[in-house]
Formats: structure tokens, C-alpha cells, sequence
DNA sequence: TATAATTTTCAGAAATTACTGAAACTTCAG
DNA sequence: CTGAAGTTTCAGTAATTTCTGAAAATTATA
């Protein structure tokens, strides 16, 4: 069972609040952040339990957290409960959550892009308007492409780009110069 | 007046549809795909009138764009209406969402997390909990910097950075032999 | 196969969020 | 100061989203 100390218990409470920025609703943040903390795999009434939530809630929840791939289904031996446990690292847990939200906020905006910018501007004022729409389109297709880039770099790299911080500007320079050089 | 090409129209909805998404309501994304579309200014009559939706939710969105700051108000010579233009490139704009999202998405939760990880884990339950804790504030504490330091980037390095795509990984390593032979 | 244990589904209730429109407010010209 | 032109506010309503809980479905066991 799962009984919390007040200060695992206003993280959760936080994690739900949060959750609903961050593109999932209270519960299924509170769920999350319990799995998070919880050492052991919890079974869906243990987690209906811990935060007062209805068992159909829960069921729903783990659906969508494990669209998210974010946690994983466990068996127990000679238990015919599912337990479920956080998924991988939290570097692990950030990589899914930042892919998952360019799917749902970039890729649909993007292909729209792609589709109305095939159609030539029928006056001025589509003229600008696709001049903008070109622009948003190019960013979107950077990041897109950028952030795959990330998501292939090796945890240890992408580490090393992390604590670069402030020296990426130097990083930049250099390599004009070892371009140049080359 | 602003009056729309269906072309058009379905990129001020869809955009109204990822508005959500993007952390602010329909009504809004809706306001701020006219204002990036049209190339002149737009009283807050035209916009109602354009988006069909009424004065007073105009007034509500443009507020929360100004506050956004992706939209600057504009006055024209004689006559006493406010008018309201996009602000800035496409490239002002992202950085604008970013840092706004940052501010709501993660300082929160890491100022809450900083509070949590001074207190002393009372149990073994909390240990392994601060643990997690103290990953997932590492890691927003990371990005928050590597976000900070993008927007001070000059753009022009901005789109150097964006333009190397799969080069970053190669950027690395010379970064490594950059140190050890200086 | 029957039944017990568990999970999933989904209609409706509850909670939250967004929108309207009329009233209050502000600003400015005369 | 007055009133016209405009903007903002906000109480109430509408729309949307989330949550519950009981019924249906699934799965394992005897």
C-alpha cells in the first residue's frame, strides 16, 4: 500500500496542477508523479487509493500514460493484478514527453502549412499572408528536424551539449573557424 | 475590413484548434493567425467582426496576447480606435511562446522542487522519492539554462545552430579535441 | 464450463473553462 | 463639464472536459 508523507504528498498534488499544462489532465499528472516517487510497481486500485480517485479514472489514466510511453505494464508472480511503474530515466521521460507534444502541437500545423502553401495566393492580401505562413513553416520544419537530431544523440552527448550552457556561442565560433581552416 | 479567403479561414481555425495546445483558448489562436495573416493593423471591431465573436472576448484576448507580448498596439493618426498588429518576426514570436511556457510549464515546479529537496528525507520512501526528485530538477534546471542561453544567442547564430542539424554531434567532438589541444 | 478476479467502457453528473453582452469605466474633443 | 467614442469588466450562461460508478467485457482458475 501507499501512504504518503505530506511532502510526496504536495508533490503529487503539484504534478496534478502542472499536468494539465504540460498536456494531460490533473489526475493522470498526480498518477504519474505517484508512479515517479514510488519505488515499488503499484496496481490500478493502490493508485485509485492513494489519491481518491475513481477506478474507471485510473484505467483511463494508465491508457493514456502509456500512449505517452510513459509507464510500463509489470506482472507480479502468482498475482493476477497489473502493477505499472514509471518508464525508464527521467532524460528517458523528458524524450517522450517532448516528442509526443511536437506531434500533437507541431505536426498537424505543419502539414496544413504544407498542404495551403501548394496553392498559389489568390491576391495581395494571400500574398503576404502565405509570405508569414512560409516563415512559420520553416521554423516549424527546424525544430521539427532539430529536435529529431536530439532525440538520436547519444545520452552522453546529449549531456555534454546540456552542460555546455553558456559556451555554445564559443562552440559556433569555432567551428567557423574550423571550417575555414579545413 | 478583414475579410477572408477560405484558404485563409482555414488557417486562422486550425490555428484556433492548436491554440489549445499551445497553452492559450481557441478564441485566442484565432485572434493572433489573423493578426500574423494581415498585413495592416486591425481594430479590436474587425477582429469580432472577422472571427465572429463578441467585443468583450476580444478585449479578454488581447489582453492575454499583450501579456504573451506577441501583439503591440498601434494608433493611427486621427482617428481614436486601438489597433493591433503581430509583433516581431516569426522568430520573435517562437521565442516569445518559449519563454513564456517556461515560465509556466517549469519555474513553478522547480521552485516547489528546490523546497522539497532541502528538507531531509524522513523515511526510506522519501529517499528513494528525493532521489527522482532531485533528477527531474536537475534536468529542469538544465533546460531552463540551455533556454536562456538560446535567447541571448544572436539570431544569426540562432540559425547557424538550427541550419547544422545533423552536425551537431560532430560539433561535439570537435569541441573535445578543441579542449585537449589548447 | 462456471465462477471469481480483474479491467475496461461509457452514459450521465460534476467541475472547469470560455464566451457573451450589458453596464461601468476611460478618454478626449468641443 | 458634457457627451460621444471607445475599452474593460464581470455576472451569468454555454460549451467543454473530466470524473464516477455500475454494467459489460476479459482473463485466469478450478
Amino acid at each position: 500500500m501507499m501512504k504518503m508523507t505530506p511532502m510526496l504528498e504536495t508533490f503529487v498534488m503539484h504534478f496534478g496542477e502542472m499536468g494539465s499544462r504540460w498536456g494531460f489532465n490533473r489526475t493522470v499528472g498526480q498518477m504519474y508523479a505517484l508512479l515517479v516517487i514510488s519505488e515499488a510497481p503499484l496496481s490500478a486500485n493502490e493508485i485509485a487509493d492513494a489519491l481518491n480517485i475513481s477506478r474507471g479514472n485510473v484505467s483511463m489514466g494508465l491508457k493514456e500514460l502509456q500512449s505517452w510511453r510513459l509507464v510500463q505494464m509489470h506482472h507480479v508472480q502468482g498475482d493476477r493484478k497489473d502493477y505499472f511503474k514509471a518508464l525508464g530515466s527521467i532524460w528517458d521521460m523528458a524524450n517522450k514527453v517532448f516528442e509526443e507534444r511536437r506531434k500533437r502541437e507541431m505536426d498537424p500545423t505543419l502539414s496544413l502549412l504544407r498542404d495551403i502553401l501548394l496553392d498559389a495566393p489568390a491576391n495581395e492580401q494571400e500574398k503576404y499572408a502565405q509570405e508569414r505562413l512560409q516563415e512559420i513553416h520553416d521554423l516549424l520544419e527546424n525544430i521539427t528536424k532539430w529536435s529529431e537530431e536530439l532525440q538520436r544523440l547519444s545520452p552522453e552527448k546529449l549531456e555534454t551539449l546540456m552542460k555546455l550552457g553558456s559556451g555554445v556561442g564559443k562552440v559556433l565560433d569555432m567551428k567557423d573557424k574550423f571550417l575555414k581552416s579545413s
